[in-house]
DNA sequence: TAAAATTTTTACCATTTGGTAAATCCACGA
DNA sequence: TCGTGGATTTACCAAATGGTAAAAATTTTA
């Protein structure tokens, strides 16, 4: 008896519900939580509508864990950030490692923006207790970088907006990018570059 | 007999087709096309459901209209940028005025948003006629602009790409931005100081 | 003011949607 | 190899959804 339940997962029980996670990713990321249903899901997966809610306890339990999960590795090159490294390398390593993950893992991206644009409702305490704790203490950190002139002063909370905005809209907005730069080769190592470039500049005092 | 048709409008018509699109906009801009309801627009409108297909073709039109209307009112700031102006004012103006659009204007920045995350089913046209021929006109002049010494060097392309991604960002991610910094006055005034300094420095040659 | 035209409501409908119960299938250890 | 528990399917619901037909109400016009 799966779903929620603590038994050690069988072989199966481990592939059905990575397969099912996965089909809801691609659905999920690209409709939103309310534009989803459970058959496209069903569909994508490749299993019937009973058997996915046979390994889930609906569909909002789905999107939770994949908000949960999307959560850790979303943050974890944050923390990473090496308050003993260099500076202007440390930020300029986070940024390529964000514009990397954009360009591998655009589902998640969307899914994130997803969540967010139609106001965070299942992410909100997320938010509040993963992101801006970390938030705030690398806010600290860039700060005290910028105070031993080891960086360019500005606002460091808008600092890290602007790199998430930058390297997730290479992400989310890749319907407008094919539109605008036909050639995804070109486009996203002229993106790279541009960042990279654009981040350098900025931070050098 | 309403929705499409060509004759004068009358004043109740004029009057509930705006009070439908609003109550639209506010529904997709939240849930995006799939996630939305006739049942929820009407309520947000004040009206009844049947009463509404009495004024659009069906829901599809209702969000083909938005988009419609969306995309001039926000193509129109770039088309103003004035190739005989100073180039950096020019730019930062333009900035700028997409900043406070992002501020008064958040609902149309999602709609816009989930159009394109979900990868621009209605738009895509309007992407290519609209968005495309204008976007390599400006590229253009700001290569131009580069040419001439005005600028520094970088991919003009890319350039407007930031500028849209930042300037979105603090729309779209609204509820994010009320998590990591909780006070909304404080909140914009930092963006748009930041946004300018930002840009200021990257496009000083 | 009465007829004509427009606007709104009432009462539906077919399909889709999230979800359930129970029957059936199937893998695997004794 | 056979029984047993986990896995899957079949057959359903009730509610929600986009949409329609026609009656009723209201406004405009002659």
């Amino acid at each position: 008896m799966p779903d929620g339940s603590q038994k050690k997962p069988s072989r199966i029980q481990k592939r059905n519900r990575r397969v099912i996670l996965d089909a809801a990713l691609e659905v999920f990321s690209r409709h939103g939580y309310r534009g989803s249903t459970l058959d496209q899901i069903a569909t994508e997966a490749g299993l019937s509508k009973p058997n996915i809610l046979y390994y889930f306890d609906g569909k909002e339990a789905i999107h939770v864990e994949l908000l949960a999960k999307l959560m850790s590795e979303w943050l974890a090159p944050l923390e990473e950030m090496d308050p003993d490294g260099d500076p202007q390398e440390e930020l300029l390593g986070y940024i390529t490692k964000k514009m990397e993950m954009s360009r591998a893992y655009p589902r998640q991206s969307r899914l994130f923006a997803n969540e967010i644009i139609q106001g965070a409702p299942r992410m909100h305490p997320h938010l509040q207790s993963g992101l801006k704790p970390l938030f705030d203490a690398k806010c600290d950190l860039i700060r005290a970088w910028m105070d031993a002139g080891k960086l360019a002063r500005m606002d460091p909370a808008h600092l890290i907006l602007s790199i998430w905005a930058i390297t997730q809209h290479y992400a989310d907005f890749e319907a407008q990018l094919q539109v605008l730069l036909p050639d995804p080769q070109t486009a996203w190592d002229g993106a790279e570059n541009h960042v990279a470039f654009m981040f350098r500049k900025l931070l050098t005092p």
